[in-house]
DNA sequence: GTGGGTTACGTCAACGTTGACGTAGGAGGA
DNA sequence: TCCTCCTACGTCAACGTTGACGTAACCCAC
């Protein structure tokens, strides 16, 4: 105990003390390196152990050569998002195989909280991270990769070369969606979408226009709605698309918490049996609505996975070209994605 | 750059250096202390900017007395479960106003992997430690406490003295929603519980066991299923309970992936309409099922702002006796509680 | 002009650990 | 016997930073 009553951990000093040998002597011992006899190496055991030694990581990689302080920084836009939340969870399943641990934060689609939370896990020398990018700003990503730092985009790619990244197929699974609403007959389908600057938002709206043009229907600017962030939102747009004079009779609702809002509209209005819905993201529950909504899944642990195997890669050293991972995305059908056109 | 081509985060010596000052002016004017003049501070300010450098916050820490490392640790059991993962950000948010990050985990309900785990952020010299302590297996936990480690348990209470403790009202708010179903006319109330071994089953179940008896009503030990743990176990229990000569006419779920379950259950057999339901724990679109889910809503957020407090206090020194902050949880009335009996 | 205080620096050692290197002692071969 | 090599240790310095303390220069009051 110090002055304050606080119990200072022990040291490999106090270890070496008791042990009646070298601090080195520990460390070797601690680290399993050879250069010990089984007689020190027990003697050594039994002190750190009856101290309840445990080694500092910190002062250990400050120290080390190869400088890895076993933890990467896993950035996502909003940890209780339940995307956001399975993405942490696959890469914190990864991390641990390799015995590292995740520092997460939420970055709220602001750059300046992304910019700052950057900086404050390079201060703390993560040996890397995985970010899913806020919209249209990633020149601090940039600079952080440019000093070396091993980075993995997710969700999103990079705006700025030489970064891994892993997506899914947000353009091609969109422009099925909507093949598939056309091939039961709509021909009025309406596009939801989430903010603009995000580029997913942007690929899923591209594969809504090669949908429309393969099935040969033509845009109806007034049947897309963009920039709706969270359910509210959504909601109020949607209401507004069933008081045109030509209604959609199908929507593609391009984010989950988009889905949801044009769930609730469609209820309100009594319209859910009648207007077909598929929604990208799956969600839990989905299958117990009813109508079941039909979604584009993504593959969220095999996204995770892939960007922490990715990021271990590159920290151990691979300095091979920039890997742009693409996970395909499945449609589901449940119900709300098979209603035929009216 | 370094022989393999890595480029070396700049150091103050490398500052100290260009700016012709000591390495310990660097710190001063890093740090904001007094003692250095605005010059030498202009000066040292820009060739730190040139350099791109950035304080090594695990050397800092090493060094300072107060020894904090700005990280603290959270232990959930599963980060993807929607519950754990809006605990994390509330924790998150509340560790950002104190410019702390936080290294999340999942410990599975495993007891050796808590241990490894709480044993993985104590070699990282964490500040503090949120855990949710898996049922039964406190010991690590305690030695943990008991080498001065800030810590405060969430969800469930600890097993020990001298730790903080953040739980929602488990018992009393289950008292309530069984006194709700036996207020319809239920007198059949079937019950539904996670693992014996979790604190918040046991607590739940009690509470059960109590709205029973203040309505008069005499437990039938053939109408609880416990052990259930996730959603398929859940569902194949509830099923059986429809294959009894008397079955229940309402269920209690004491846990939030027991309610999907139950309700699954339900629905194969086209009950939910008819058999009422209350779920402890809410989850997204609950209001959205037909009919909407009633259930007991925990105030997450509460309990994660509150939890996180509690370590930032004992963190700073609070040495006042250990707190057992009980926030209340709210029965949510959607429909699928108010269904009378038949 | 001298004493006392303040300001703006600098020097040194230490936090806990590990890489580089030194050394004593024994084994083994010529 | 002497030389070499190996094993089992030890010593020392350094990782990047900060606390303790030293000191030169200057200000102000008496």
């Amino acid at each position: 105990m110090d002055s304050r009553g606080v119990r200072r951990e022990s040291t490999m000093r106090d270890v070496a003390a008791l042990a009646k040998v070298s601090i080195k002597t520990v460390s070797r011992v601690i680290n399993d390196l050879p250069g010990a006899g089984p007689e020190v190496v027990e003697r050594v055991r039994a002190a750190a152990l009856s101290l309840g030694y445990r080694p500092n990581l910190t002062a250990s990689s400050l120290r080390r050569s190869d400088r890895r302080s076993a933890t990467i920084g896993v950035l996502l836009e909003d940890l209780s998002n339940p995307f956001d939340a399975a993405l942490l969870r696959a890469i914190e399943d990864r991390a641990r195989q390799n015995d590292v641990l995740v520092l997460a934060g939420s970055s709220e689609d602001d750059p300046d909280l992304q910019r700052e939370l950057v900086t404050s896990l390079a201060t703390r020398r993560v040996d890397g991270m995985v970010v899913m990018a806020v919209g249209g700003h990633q020149d601090g990503l940039q600079q952080e990769r440019e000093r070396g730092t091993p980075m993995v985009l997710v969700d999103r790619p990079p705006m700025f070369d030489g970064t891994d990244s892993v997506t899914t197929t947000n353009r091609d699974s969109s422009r099925e969606a909507v093949l598939h609403l056309a091939s039961l007959g709509h021909r009025r389908i309406s596009f939801l979408g989430d903010r603009k600057t995000l580029w997913t938002s942007q690929e899923r709206y591209t594969g809504y226009l090669e949908g429309l043009a393969h099935a040969g229907l033509t845009l109806r600017e007034e049947l897309v709605r963009t920039d709706l962030h969270g359910p509210g939102a959504a909601e109020a747009a949607a209401a507004t698309l069933f008081d045109l004079d030509e209604p959609p009779t199908a929507l593609f609702t391009a984010q989950n918490l988009v889905t949801v809002g044009a769930m609730r509209a469609l209820r309100a209005r009594e319209l859910h049996r009648r207007v077909a819905l598929i929604g990208f993201d799956d969600f839990p529950l989905a299958d117990m609505l009813e109508p079941g909504v039909t979604v584009l899944r993504q593959d969220v642990p095999a996204l995770g996975r892939k960007a922490a195997e990715l990021v271990f890669d590159r920290i151990r050293g691979d300095k091979s070209a920039p890997t742009h991972a693409v996970v395909p995305a499945t449609l589901v059908h449940r119900g709300s994605g098979e209603i035929p056109s009216h």
